[in-house]
DNA sequence: ACGACAGCCGACCGGTCGGTCGGTACAGAC
DNA sequence: GTCTGTACCGACCGACCGGTCGGCTGTCGT
């Protein structure tokens, strides 16, 4: 129960994606279905003046609830198609048929928005990659999954969050952007561990370490975003056993 | 000699990176070393009232060359830091200890120094990659070669931008993205190649095709810019041995 | 000596941005 | 009927955006 939020101690170089790991994920969230009695403040050091208005969901009726899962939805899909910084709240209220003044009823800032929207893609994941997952015993059929529900995910044109998630980095207030990068990291560390089970399994001789093999699995999943056109050849299903073959055999089987 | 600039027929759904391949690459480009005597309009088909600055260098001394130059180095920079959109021409006057109207003196707007600036990293991926590959004869090894260099200019200090190149898919008016576009294109073209020649030397049962593979690698080493610092375990040396194995014989061998 | 011009400055423009605020409409509790 | 709080509107704010413009200065060709 409640969320250690130890932060990692440097910051990325560029722009850090990362993920996290899972089991928490409930506290700091006002979003989503999770429903927790008391959230806990994410920024527990001293009365800092920077923004946690993740603690203040004060009552949130069912209604309340509803709208702003229906705001973020809409601006998940307006930053994912002209990006976070094109997007102006106007947009987003116009969208939604509503007024400026509306908008700003649900949301304190824009940055709030994209801070719900990135935390509910790494719910997502958590719930359809992490969750899943754990449950397999094989490694090798874990480690297969990983790589199909990762897939399926990213690709997902319900899940336009985890595209925003994945693109956009740099704005954020600190303490949020530091709660982002703690749970993108932890979810390499899980993939990495993954692929380390099957190492062990394998007996593999350790050409490749699990950390570089999880970032470039990652990374060839990830990217599929910059390029994938749902018209275009190469679908999902012809993409995820190419990708898993290439991981568990390279490209010249 | 002159390019021909046949469009790629549709957009890309997301952002749409892929590069382009090489050989033409001297056209439309004030920026660089490379000096052809006559540049083509870009944008042949009517007189669009499309920015085609892309002509204009009008005679362009050397101290001229040399600012635009440090101009964009000084760009790519605080592009790839702060990202495009939330970078003002201000910012870079600064950086230059320039006036914003000074800075308007060599470039006619923002867009116009992004696209140099990208096609800027699209020449330096042909010089430094392309075509040093070209000349290796067996095929595995041109392929090794690929990634070598391809992870190198990814991770070097000084070509930033290729970063902005990598990230910044929205912006620019269209027919200059669609010159990036086709660049983009043409090299993952040239990856499949180098890809299929070595499927074809080794007589792969062709589990993998070209281009699964070609995005694959492309994507694990692109992505290397999001997480990669400097200062960290994991460096280029270490990423290089290692990403090769993957792609030749999987995580596991 | 002088005109031409690249390089640059700084004031300025219209527009848009994220965000605020006073007020209204309405629903439910009592 | 009144009170309370939510949902929302629309006018508004200061800051800042990309971009323009008239004019100054130093250099070079003639």
């Amino acid at each position: 129960m409640s969320r250690a939020v130890a932060f990692g101690k440097g910051l990325w170089a560029l722009g850090s994606w990362l993920w996290i790991q899972v089991v928490h994920a409930a506290d700091y969230r006002t979003y989503g279905e999770s429903r927790n009695p008391k959230s806990e403040i994410p920024n527990p050091k001293a009365p800092s003046p920077e923004p946690n208005f993740v603690t203040m969901s004060h009552v949130t009726r069912e209604a309340t609830l509803d709208s702003r899962q229906d705001i973020l939805r809409t601006a998940a899909r307006l930053f994912q198609q002209r990006g976070y910084d094109a997007t102006s709240m106007n947009d987003v209220a116009a969208a939604l048929k509503l007024s400026k003044g509306g908008l700003y009823h649900h949301f304190q800032s824009k940055d709030e928005m994209l801070f719900h929207i990135m935390n509910h893609a790494l719910d997502i994941t958590e719930e359809r990659v992490v969750k899943a997952v754990r449950g397999v015993q094989s490694p090798e059929e874990r480690l297969r999954m990983l790589i199909r529900l990762h897939i399926e995910v990213v690709l997902s044109v319900r899940d336009r969050e985890v595209t925003v998630m994945l693109h956009e980095n740099h704005p954020l207030p600190p303490s949020l952007r530091k709660q982002i990068n703690q749970r993108k990291k932890d979810y390499i560390h899980f993939v990495e561990g993954v692929i380390a089970d099957v190492q062990k399994q394998k007996g593999s001789k350790g050409s490749v370490s699990p950390r570089a093999a999880a970032l470039a699995l990652l990374g060839m999943i990830n990217w599929i975003y910059q390029w994938y056109k749902p018209e275009g050849r190469l679908q999902a299903q012809d993409l995820i056993p190419q990708y898993t073959e290439m991981l568990f055999a390279g490209a010249f089987l």
